[in-house]
This record gives C-alpha cells, sequence and structure tokens, in this order.
RNA sequence: GGCGCGUUGGUGUAAUUGGUUAACACGCCGCCCUCUCAAGGCGGAGAGUACGGGUUCGAUCCCCGUACGCGCUACCA
C-alpha cells in the first residue's frame, strides 16, 4: 500500500450523481487501485441552501453500485467549517488576505455598471486601501465584512498530467473573497484545506475547474503547503455536442440502474470515454501474451485497474454514446452470471406485481440473454413470458392470418394438446410432420403460432418459447386466439 | 469582452518521440445463416486528421494565425 498516494471524489450533494461525476470518481478510483494507494470520499454539502441530506445518501448509494468505496471515513466538510474559518484568519493575521467591507449588493452594482460600460470588471481593492484605523474603527462599529485573499503579483504555472504544463497570469485573477460576511467559507479554501488535511496528493477533477486551480495553488503557497498534483479530465457531452443536462439527457447514474444497465457495464463504458485500452495483451499484463485481446473495449473493472495511466487519458472532450454503451451493456449480459439477472429481474416483476419462479425467470434469460441491451428488455420484450397477450399484432394478422387456415390452426391445436413430451424438439417434430401431411409450408405454421402465443411477431426461437412457457398456457393461449379471430 | 482549455469518419478512440493505402470499436448498409428478431460469420460505405499559413525532402504529429466549441471570470460548488 502506497500511502502516499491518496486522491479523493467530492461531490457537492445538489443533485444525483451524474455520469459525469460517477466518470471523475471512477478515474480517481482507477488511479489509486492501480498505484495501490487511497480512494477517499468528501461530500461538500457546505452550501445549506442547495444540499440535502437526503441526496448524500442518493450519491453514496450510486458508488456502491458502481463499486466504489471510500477507503477512509467519509469526510463531510460541513463539519470542517470552523477550522475553514480559521486558517482563512491567519491568512488575514499574516496580511496574505484583508477585511473588504463593500455589501454583495454594491459590488453588484459595480460589476453591472461595468457591464453597461462595456469595459472589464475587477475588483478596485478599494478595501485594501483603507488604513488600518479606520478597518479597526468599521470593525468596532461591527460593520459587516467579508476576506478577500490578496492575490500577489507574478505567474502560476503548474504541471498538469492530462494538460501538461498550464501558465495563469496572476493579473487575471481578482482578490477573491475567501470568507463571507456570515463567516462561511468560500469553496475554494474548502477544497484547500480540506485535500492539505486529507493528504490529498493528486486532485483528480472535471476540466471545469482548470481554470479554478491557480487560485487554489495560490492558497496553498499562502499556506505554505505542498501543492498536489493536478489532472483535469475532459467533459461529457450529450448527442448534440452540448453539456449533459438534467432536462435533455438521462444523467443519474441511479435512472441507469433503473433502467436496466448493469453498474460494471457502465462503469466499462465511462472508463471509454477519455481513456484508450491499449491495443496489445502485453501491455496488459505484463509478460502476457503480445496478441490483442478479442474485445479490446470490453474490459473488466480488474484489468482496468491494471490497465490505467493517464498517459493515454486524452483532453478533449467526448459524446456520451447511448448505442455503445446498450452494446457495452449486451456484452455483459450476454458473460453475466444468470443467477445475478435472475435476481435483478424478480426483483423488477415483483415491482409490477408479477411473481415467477426463480426457475422460470432463469430459463427466460437464459432464452433472451443473446438478444437484449438492457436488463428491462427482458420483462418488456419478452412480457409473454410474464402475461397473457391481449392483443395482436396487426401487422402480423393480416400478413400470417386468413380464415381458410383456421380449421387447419385448430387441427394442430389439438394435436399439440396431445404431445406428451413437451419439450422444443419434440413441438418441433410435431408441427414439421403436420405441416408435411397438410400440405403447408411449416414457416407458415410457425409465424401463426408465435403470434397467438405471444401476440407480436418477434420472439426468440418459438419451440423454445413454447416449451418454457408449458403446454397448458400454450394450448390456452391458442385457444383465446381462436376465439378472437 | 478578458483569460484558460480543446478540435482525427456519425460516435469513442489508435497511429512505435515527422515517413502508415490514417488503424480499431460502436453505429450504418449489404450478404450468409434462418421460423421472426437478435447473436454469429463475411463484406462495404464513411475522415486525408477544423481551416489557413509556415518549418521540413516529408507533417495527424513541430510553430503561428483564424474559426468553432467548452470552462472560469459570484459573498455557487
Amino acid at each position: 500500500m502506497d500511502d502516499n498516494i491518496r486522491v479523493r471524489f467530492a461531490p457537492s450533494p445538489t443533485g444525483f450523481l451524474h455520469v459525469g461525476g460517477a466518470r471523475t470518481a471512477i478515474f480517481n478510483w482507477l488511479y489509486a487501485k492501480n498505484k495501490k494507494g487511497k480512494f477517499l470520499l468528501r461530500i461538500e454539502d457546505t452550501d445549506p441552501e442547495r444540499s440535502k441530506s437526503e441526496l448524500s445518501e442518493q450519491i453514496l448509494r450510486s458508488m456502491e453500485w458502481l463499486g466504489m468505496s471510500s477507503d477512509e471515513p467519509i469526510v463531510y466538510q460541513a463539519l470542517n467549517i470552523e477550522r475553514h474559518r480559521q486558517a482563512s484568519m491567519e491568512l488575514l493575521a499574516d496580511k496574505k488576505a484583508y477585511y473588504a467591507f463593500e455589501t454583495a449588493e454594491e459590488l453588484d452594482q459595480q460589476r453591472k455598471l461595468a457591464q453597461r460600460n462595456k469595459t472589464q470588471y475587477k475588483y478596485n481593492r478599494a478595501s485594501l486601501k483603507i488604513p488600518e484605523e479606520k478597518v479597526k474603527q468599521y470593525l468596532d462599529e461591527g460593520r459587516p465584512f467579508a476576506i478577500r485573499f490578496k492575490v500577489p503579483d507574478g505567474i502560476t504555472e503548474f504541471e498538469d498530467i492530462v494538460h501538461g504544463k498550464t501558465t495563469f497570469n496572476n493579473s487575471e485573477i481578482d482578490d477573491f473573497i475567501i470568507l463571507r460576511s456570515d463567516g462561511s467559507p468560500v469553496y475554494q479554501v474548502a477544497v484547500v484545506i480540506d485535500d492539505h488535511d486529507m493528504r490529498i496528493s493528486h486532485v483528480i477533477r472535471g476540466d471545469d475547474h482548470l481554470s479554478n486551480t491557480p487560485k487554489q495553488i495560490l492558497l496553498y503557497n499562502a499556506f505554505g503547503w505542498k501543492v498536489p498534483v493536478f489532472a483535469h479530465l475532459p467533459m461529457i457531452l450529450d448527442e448534440e455536442k452540448k453539456k449533459l443536462s438534467k432536462r435533455r439527457n438521462t444523467v443519474s447514474v441511479e435512472e441507469y440502474k433503473d433502467k436496466g444497465y448493469m453498474a460494471d457495464a457502465l462503469f466499462n463504458f465511462l472508463t471509454l470515454l477519455g481513456f484508450a485500452p491499449p491495443l496489445s495483451f502485453k501491455e496488459r499484463v505484463p509478460g502476457g501474451e503480445v496478441s490483442a485481446p478479442e474485445k479490446l473495449e470490453v474490459v473488466s473493472k480488474n484489468e482496468l485497474v491494471n490497465i490505467f495511466t493517464f498517459d493515454r487519458v486524452n483532453k478533449s472532450s467526448a459524446v456520451f454514446d447511448m448505442k455503445k454503451l446498450n452494446w457495452i451493456n449486451s456484452e455483459y449480459i450476454k458473460s453475466a452470471d444468470e443467477g445475478e439477472l435472475v435476481k435483478i429481474i424478480h426483483e423488477k416483476l415483483n415491482k409490477t406485481g408479477i411473481n415467477e419462479s426463480e426457475s422460470y425467470i432463469k430459463s427466460v434469460v437464459t432464452l433472451m440473454k443473446e438478444r437484449v441491451y438492457t436488463i428491462n428488455d427482458f420483462v418488456e420484450f419478452g412480457s409473454y413470458f410474464f402475461t397473457d397477450p391481449d392483443s395482436y399484432d396487426e401487422k402480423g394478422i393480416t400478413k400470417y392470418w386468413n380464415p381458410e387456415i383456421k380449421p387447419l390452426f385448430e387441427n394442430f391445436a389439438t394435436e399439440l394438446e396431445e404431445l406428451d413430451d413437451w419439450n422444443s424438439e419434440k413441438i418441433e417434430e410435431k408441427l414439421r410432420n403436420f405441416a408435411d401431411l397438410n400440405g403447408i409450408k411449416a414457416a407458415q405454421l410457425i409465424h401463426l403460432l408465435r403470434l397467438s402465443v405471444t401476440g407480436i411477431t418477434v420472439s426468440p426461437g418459438i419451440f423454445e418459447v413454447l416449451e418454457i412457457l408449458t403446454k397448458k398456457t400454450v394450448i390456452n393461449r391458442i385457444n383465446n386466439f381462436l376465439g378472437k379471430n
């Protein structure tokens, strides 16, 4: 265990865990596991307006579902507020920060004015110029104040592990507020202090924080602390190349779970957004085969841990491709443990009031798993396994059904009823013989059989379907069909 | 507006530190298999690497500019 490598995922509980956040968490987790370091979780719940504890729970549940948990007790940022405040006051004492007496409204007006005049707004450091006695006087009067960080002159640069050398001119950074007038610390200080206190070695987060980084580095320097290594991950966009949004897209991890995606499949898919697995097997397993594995991109979590490296993480934002997720999910379903699938389907069915035995569901799974994308598809496309059809596909009717064939179909139904060994081979044999004797194509009967028993024109091999359904319900459904048509 | 970051087929990515007919996967199209749908097998279309300039015998790769996209620019996180 390399205790020098410590990373963290720090969501703020202002919403569900969305796929972008999950991807950030995944890269943190992979890096930590690859380096045999520690993966930590911190909930950034300092904004009481928007933070809800149900949401923290929900985020944690999603993390657990994805198979990632904190290697140390979870840190709740709100609990550290006093520490943030004290540290900020130290900065004040060191003259690295100063009292600011402007009110939020005043600043707002200044900003608006600048905007109207189309000039660049920058805080004018008016409060920094207030003489010390006057500051004292204001304080004695009980005037409300915020604390601003005094941004030093110079440039701030750092070596981002995904972006490389990144440079900012300090003159472009405003003297940002570190402590609000109500005494609460602002995000920038809170992260820096918590990351330091948690001894975070690598800050791995979304690209959207790249511009925040110099501020934070300045803070580290002001405190005299070692600056961690930064890695800024590209964003995830939707099919229209827009940032994923709650309104237009499915974004929460929980929702994917409900829609029938498997945790490992989503994990695998998200990893592929911005990370390319190496081509040769040699790179994957030291001393392993040189040839490439069959499915280059279907990579288990364990293997991902082995092969993960920032060398293969790229900088540009990626589009979330639902079709590829579906494909990966189908791959995972095909190779999944059937028992696990059965359990999930059993639960889903229970929610809709259907209670089937696990062995029955298992036979459905075996038959269908080659042809579904999600776990919900078992229930949606295979609804006839669980409920009798209440209508029949219209196109199917016009294509396969006509009054002339009715007596023939009736005869066939009675013959089926007399069949003793109810298994797919026997049923097929019976059907083909019957078709031969009556001079019709087997296919004609097959289509009709499918339509009458499933209500639709699409299903796995009909004989296997009939076997699972049992003779009783098959005969029942055929008679139903005959009665209605 | 300022600053920062990015840009390889429709999508995700690859391309031994400049030399490839620009590769793979998903998707799409076609064929085979076949009782339908998938799966599987085979094949195909689709980018000349955002655009424009350089440097070089030679640029996806190095440099500059432009465009476009995204982010930051809050007493949000």
